[in-house]
DNA sequence: GCATGATCATGC
DNA sequence: GCATGATCATGC
């Protein structure tokens, strides 16, 4: 008997499957398998859907792949691989229309949506999205997107709908008269020529074989959202055990001290240390999204917060916020203000420290914060004062960071010309509200651990 | 070393 | 082209 191979990955963990396949990310194939190039001299177009196949046997290393099951079928979950195409302007789109399972016209219309073969096979995905390229090996098309994928909300039902109105067809005896432009984003394309004309049932026309697919534009649709977009937290079972903070928090437990360079490592990336957004690309990183939006903070309007401490613990800089309009803040209520708004918000802050001589920075802790009350009090004195200010046409001379604990006022702008108007004085230079390092400290102590 | 002024880098 | 988050520079 042969012996089961050990896998690289837990499959019946959803968050292991999810961390190995993200490894793929900015890799092909040749990078990450050992499989054998047995077309070195063929075009890619020649070997098509060979990717697939060689993501699952050299990578996933499936043992077999059955046809009708979910590919990762202890939790239900398919993998799809699909090209994607440059386009002239540059803009990366799906290549073509994702085929998923064969429509068996007979047993079809004995099934109902919920029940379908379709939605157990396909309603939850894991896309491996790869950068096809003409000319390509296959081995060496770059993987781009690794990111799961449900079908639910209002798609779930457009979907649904197009589902029933092909099994409705199919139902009618009209499967020889099925096309593409009778649904929106589940279509029923063809698939195959020479196994000739399928039997369907309440008529005796034979009928082509054809596929439920993913419209092209509607992969589209998907990519990108996949884009701008991606979940830290990979599964319910996350948030049901731990709650939504520490499902976000137990993410950062394993880099916890660690200097910079050991996260990168650990997490297997490589980031440009010199980019401005390095330390808030890397906390993304250690939530496990690559993209710049994180769905759940979107979702719950969280603005993550990168902080640097000194050695002595006080954070290197004071935080800023949007410049403000003289104009807004002359005329406006503290409670419509947009610094009110901005401060009402839930914070997720990053800590980072870094050591005497500031050459090298480890990440701290992170946690989420909301400003307390009497602060927001506090903050709510420096606005006023500068209203008044302002309006005292003394828009020059606003809240220093002496005058108050929590706030202050500063120039925000890009240069000396990018200026605002006053309601009184002309052009000034834009200033901002922000929140004081020596304020922070102090919640910085109080919060996390 | 700190407070404040000034500006950079990225992404939309 | 500009807003935004982040960081640098200067002067006391």
């Amino acid at each position: 008997m042969h012996q089961k191979k050990k896998l690289k990955y837990d499959e019946k963990d959803p968050k292991s499957i999810y961390e190995y396949a993200k490894k793929l990310i900015g890799q092909s194939l040749r990078d990450t398998t050992s499989a054998p190039d047995l077309h070195k001299d063929s075009h890619a177009k020649t070997v098509k859907g060979k990717f697939g196949q060689y993501l699952e046997k050299y990578y996933f290393e499936f043992e077999n792949n059955s046809e009708s099951r979910p590919d990762f079928e202890k939790i239900g979950l398919e993998l799809k691989s699909n090209p994607l195409k440059k386009l002239r302007d540059g803009k990366i789109v799906a290549k073509e229309r994702i085929i998923l399972n064969i429509i068996d016209y007979v047993k079809i219309i004995e099934e109902d949506w919920e029940g379908s073969h379709f939605l157990s096979k396909n309603q939850f995905i894991l896309f491996v999205m790869y950068l096809y390229e003409k000319d390509k090996n296959f081995l060496d098309f770059l993987i781009k997107y690794v990111q799961s994928w449900k079908i639910e909300g209002k798609d779930r039902e457009i979907i649904k709908q197009d589902w029933e109105k092909i099994v409705k067809k199919i139902k009618d005896g009209k499967a020889h008269e099925l096309s593409e432009g009778d649904t929106f984003y589940l279509g029923a394309c063809r698939k195959g020529w020479k196994e000739g004309l399928r039997k369907q049932p309440n008529s005796n026309i034979g009928a082509p074989q054809r596929a439920f697919s993913f419209k092209q534009k509607y992969v589209n649709a998907i990519l990108t959202r996949i884009k701008d977009a991606e979940v830290a937290i990979k599964d319910i079972s996350e948030i049901e055990e731990e709650g939504f903070e520490g499902s976000i928090l137990n993410k950062f437990n394993p880099f916890k001290r660690l200097e910079v360079k050991e996260i990168e490592e650990k997490l297997n990336i490589k980031l440009n240390l010199k980019s401005k957004n390095y330390y808030a690309t890397l906390a993304r990183r250690m939530l496990g999204v690559s993209k710049k939006k994180i769905v759940e903070f979107e979702k719950a309007d969280v603005t993550m917060k990168i902080i640097r401490l000194r050695h002595n613990e006080l954070p290197k800089e004071s935080m800023s916020f949007p410049y403000f309009k003289y104009k807004d803040v002359a005329m406006q209520d503290w409670e419509e203000s947009e610094f009110h708004s901005q401060l009402e918000k839930k914070f997720f802050l990053v800590i980072y420290k870094m050591n005497k001589d500031e050459t090298k920075v480890r990440f701290q802790k992170a946690f989420f914060w909301n400003i307390p009350y009497e602060d927001l009090q506090e903050a709510k004195k420096v606005w006023i004062e500068t209203k008044k200010r302002i309006n005292d046409k003394n828009s020059e001379n606003l809240p220093k960071k002496s005058e108050n604990k929590v706030s202050h006022v500063r120039p925000h702008a890009k240069d000396k010309s990018d200026t605002d108007e006053t309601p009184y004085e002309g052009e000034k230079i834009k200033k901002g509200f922000w929140l004081n390092n020596t304020y922070l400290k102090e919640q910085i102590d109080k919060n996390g651990y």
